[in-house]
DNA sequence: CTGTTAGCGCGTTCAT
DNA sequence: ATGAACGCGCTAACAG
């Protein structure tokens, strides 16, 4: 009938709804935010209309005009890792209660990627972030400040205004678990030094290198790609030539490339070759045998970062507790003595 | 000096630049949107008065304007699962490459909470969505629609105006497998049902059902809870009784998981109990015996996904392949013979 | 090549 | 209790 290029009507916006029920958008918006001050009849009328026209407020509209977007952007590498997923489950799901959309951004271990992040975050207008990579540096996360964006750091230990963060404790954990067996008088010690593992890793690893160093003991260094598979075949080969070793890796799933070639090589675990994983997840305990590691609760991490955050856009000037610490627990399993 | 109640200022505008720069806000539009008709000389004079004050654009405030929001939604369930996440991780690859901010709508797998995505997703004013998830029906997806959002929806087999599907073929596959099995004389099967795994997974089970109904072989059913610990307690109670079978799992942590119950309750695999996942991930190869599974390359999924979306945003028209079709490989490995 | 103006959809005074 | 008008920050014609 009327003007039918277009074959299906735009977005249905606040004016038809104030036309259909007969009020001003004024009234509309009223009704919309719950205001008080508005007849049941109208409010009823209003309502109707929404109803029938399958009216939803435009997010991008209601942002701008309040310099609101209920937006709050979570920065994090890959979801590929379990503890990232685990930790960015924890992170939607308290924001879903509070009412905010989350917009990820994904760094690709690159400080140029890490760049480009954090100017799509400044532009994406979100009301708040949470940060957890380990490549960018401190001051980078300032720079996001100069915007006002409040913001959740987790595991740098930062302060500042309408800034919180989340202290993850692995590196004294670890550390003390490897200067224990060392202290036994074992000079035996492998790190796998994983290309890329990140900020967090490396770490723990200079910090073991040091102490190795300053107390003599020569803690060796594997190097690898971050791949179950190349682990698992430059272990076998290692493992013709060496056959007894205590094995530090990064990850679980990687400890489970050297528990399965040590075993595969006819080794004995923990007898022979002992494997120990700084961040440990379901592989630990699927494998067998079960493999030592820490962990901590990421679904948790998400969810404090998430809930501090939706405090410090609420209170800004309220909130008193602007870091949190969590620490790594050890899991003594079957593949350390 | 001027009005210091407030701390700082609030979020440069394109008026500011323009005052700056000595120059119209619509010239400083154009220099942004790389528009040509521009001189060398203001174009320069305009960036640098951009650089100088860390003017952004607001995202928002552009959405408006072109009611477009270059944001993408995604609708999954919990990324706990690594397929999922590795679909994630795919999807926001792509997106990022082409320019697109990607909103997360986790659904827990209800109907209530799945509607409330879907409110949610038509607020936030995404220009497009991929939709994943199990418990949504056609006919919620296609209410979407109303509101003209183009749509690339994985694991249903839908057409229609601006949408596109992915169809993950995993039941033909494994009802394969299952079926040559019982073809060879065995009736043995043990079907492990999850509680809430889903649609998906829901068909594959009722698919085995019904054939092994119409064919003679009683097919049995072992209800848990969706838990590695759950199961693996559960199994290592049933082969307490239990010596022989031919076990079905969802996914390849709850195989490992019988797998494990299995073997130390001095039962050989294969000789003596088989294990078939259907999902397969890392589990599989990385537990020993491997389990054999059915794998999909659900990054590659993601990626195509968003792909076809863009697309479709780009394009509305002028695309033609509108469905993809994905199949399920079978990666026989240890646990089956 | 550049400036003016009118929206984009909605919230919010200020009157009435 | 309700409506008119302006502003949020930006883009897109339309003039010049």
């Amino acid at each position: 009938m009327e003007d039918n290029k277009k074959m299906y009507k735009d977005r249905v916006t606040i004016y038809e709804v104030a036309k259909v029920a007969g009020v001003s958008l004024a009234t509309v918006s009223r009704v919309i935010n719950n205001h008080p001050n508005v007849t049941e009849k109208t409010r009823k009328a209003v309502n109707d209309a929404i109803q029938r026209l399958g009216y939803k407020p435009s997010a991008l509209a209601q942002g701008l005009a309040n310099s609101r977007s209920t937006n709050i952007g979570i920065m994090i590498p890959s979801t590929g890792y379990s503890y990232v997923s685990n930790m960015l489950d924890g992170m939607i799901d308290i924001a879903k209660i509070y009412g905010y959309i989350t917009s990820i951004f994904v760094t690709k271990r690159t400080k140029e990627d890490a760049a480009q992040m954090i100017e799509s975050l400044i532009k994406s207008h979100v009301d708040g972030a949470v940060i957890y990579d380990d490549e960018l540096g401190t001051d980078e996360i300032r720079s996001i400040q100069n915007y006002h964006i409040p913001l959740i750091v987790v595991g740098h230990d930062m302060e500042g205004e309408a800034l919180g963060s989340i202290i993850i404790e692995y590196k004294d954990p670890v550390m003390d678990v490897v200067k224990e067996h060392l202290m036994q008088g074992n000079d035996d010690v492998y790190l796998l030094d994983i290309v890329n593992q990140g900020k967090m890793l490396d770490e723990i690893r200079d910090g073991l290198l040091d102490y190795g160093a300053s107390n003599g003991k020569h803690i060796q260094t594997l190097q690898f790609n971050d791949s179950y598979g190349i682990v698992y075949a430059g272990m076998k080969e290692f493992f013709k030539t060496h056959r007894t070793g205590y094995f530090v890796a990064p990850r679980d799933s990687l400890a489970a490339a050297i528990v399965n070639a040590a075993q595969e090589s006819g080794l004995r675990i923990p007898e022979d070759v002992q494997v120990l994983a700084e961040i440990g997840s379901k592989y630990s305990y699927i494998v067998r045998p079960q493999v030592s590691s820490f962990s901590i609760d990421m679904f948790k991490v998400g969810s404090i970062a998430v809930r501090m955050l939706t405090k410090l856009l609420n209170e800004p000037e309220g909130v008193k507790q602007k870091t949190f610490k969590i620490r790594a627990t050890f899991n003594k399993r079957e593949t350390t003595k």
